[in-house]
DNA sequence: TCTGGGGTCCTAGGACCC
DNA sequence: TCTGGGGTCCTAGGACCC
């Protein structure tokens, strides 16, 4: 039988790479772009990796520097990256259909049958495109296995004179590349394994391909054994076309400040799960259990820690904002501690069925009157929401002034989602 | 002052059954 | 005196990903 070959697209410092299309100006200068909260930095222009920024760090500790640095910063607008990556997702799949979107910017595009000697033109013709059409850079890089089309694209980006196309299918290209690829860089270990691995005088990804992999399942568990597998060019992890059934559903957020007072908590539960219902619903599903949780600031070395969820099961699965918030407000007052500074919480909703009309049974009997009316009712407020703007209709559990709400102080305009915040051409 | 948010999978161990 | 063994299901915790 013939190799597969899947090629892995990414697209470069997405997040910065977005405020650029928008901003031209911000070529070649340095850019961040900061997480909820505007806590951490999660995207870094080229130029701030070359001035030493790592990713993931507290925006707060690097914020002297950056304004030394002139680094522009952008708080983080994910209407506009969510949209910017549909259009990049829908050029990829113009150029084989079995796609699987693996995240806000990465695909794995598999192109299993393909000629060998075209899958470079192929590489540079996507790059093209999606740069023509979109104005996001992007690299490609293509092997035998998803975990080494990982390397390869790393490859691609970091070494600029391949153009941002790295082809890694022949043993000459492998034994090339493997050995420039760090173990903690290797798709499926992570800060734990790594050095762990380094212990062992594995340092690198020739290291450990060449490990026994029934060896390494006894040492560390299957996922271990199938990485070493496929860097031996053994596919075992394969392309997912269609998104399977999410299993649960999470909405949190951080408070823009401290807060104590129960009430204005409970108006953050009630938001967050209507968040999480409307996702719910939009993915045609129900919930069967609901949980709830609070945490104080894990971090703070002045203020007690306290964290606690609870959950409850509704008596039918349901997919009714306001049956949730009901229950989700009981649970958070089961957890809530007077005395306490809160920082965040959340809402999970778990236990999801396809929404399909309930069996009528015996024992477990809905009201199909009540069923009705919470349907309508849901469908309406869903359409008034996505044709007027999220929130229009809203339930008073949520509040109206929301002090609790994350900072966001530097966002850019939804550009390409809002017709009030269009790009204006003079 | 200030440390994101949203997911998945695997394993170990306990409860329970016959 | 002496208390099995195999199987399933569930949950919590740990690891990973972007």
């Amino acid at each position: 039988m013939d190799n597969k070959i899947f090629a892995l697209i990414d697209c470069n410092n997405f997040y910065c790479s977005c405020e650029r299309v928008f901003n031209p100006s911000l070529k070649n200068k340095p850019v961040v772009v900061l997480s909820n909260n505007d806590g951490c930095i999660v995207a870094r222009s080229d130029e701030v990796k070359a001035l030493g920024i790592p990713m993931g760090v507290p925006f707060h500790e690097y914020e002297t520097f950056i304004k030394k640095e002139k680094v522009v910063v952008f708080s983080s607008n994910y209407s506009l990256y969510g949209d910017m990556s549909k259009r990049v997702m829908d050029i990829l799949s113009t150029f084989t259909p079995a796609i699987e979107i693996y995240s806000i910017d990465e695909a794995f595009l598999d192109f299993t049958g393909f000629k060998k000697e075209n899958l470079e033109e192929i590489g540079r013709d996507i790059r093209e495109t999606v740069l023509k059409w979109t104005g996001i850079p992007v690299s490609v890089g293509f092997s035998l296995t998803k975990t080494l089309a990982k390397i390869a694209n790393r490859i691609a980006k970091k070494e600029k004179q391949r153009g941002g196309v790295f082809l890694m299918i022949d043993e000459n290209a492998m034994n090339e590349a493997l050995p420039k690829i760090a173990t903690g860089d290797i798709w499926g270990i992570g800060r734990k394994l790594a050095p762990k691995l380094e212990n062992m005088g594995i340092k690198n990804a020739f290291d450990l391909k060449k490990q026994d992999s029934h060896a390494m399942r006894r040492i560390f568990s299957v996922v271990m054994q199938r990485t070493v597998m496929e860097l031996n060019g053994i596919s075992c992890i394969e392309i997912e076309e269609a998104a399977p059934t999410k299993k649960q559903i999470l909405t949190s957020r951080s408070f823009g400040k401290k807060i104590s007072e129960y009430k204005e908590i409970e108006q953050a539960v009630a938001w967050h799960t209507t968040r999480a219902a409307e996702k719910l619903r939009q993915q045609g599903l129900r919930a069967g259990l609901i949980i709830v949780f609070i945490t104080t600031n894990p971090f703070s070395k002045v203020d007690a820690f306290y964290q606690n969820s609870f959950g409850i099961t509704p008596e039918n699965p349901t997919k009714d904002t306001g049956e949730l918030i009901n229950l989700a407000i009981n649970a958070l007052k089961k957890i809530y501690k007077k005395g306490y500074f809160y920082h965040k919480c959340g809402v999970i909703l778990t236990g999801l069925t396809l929404d399909v009309p309930a069996p009528a049974t015996l024992f477990n009997e809905t009201d199909p009157v009540k069923e009705k009316k919470s349907e309508d009712l849901m469908l309406s407020i869903d359409n008034i929401n996505k044709k007027l703007g999220k929130s229009t209709v809203k339930y008073a559990a949520e509040g109206l002034n929301q002090s609790w709400k994350m900072r966001s102080t530097q966002k850019s305009p939804c550009y390409t989602t809002k017709w009030e915040e269009l790009k204006r051409v003079r």
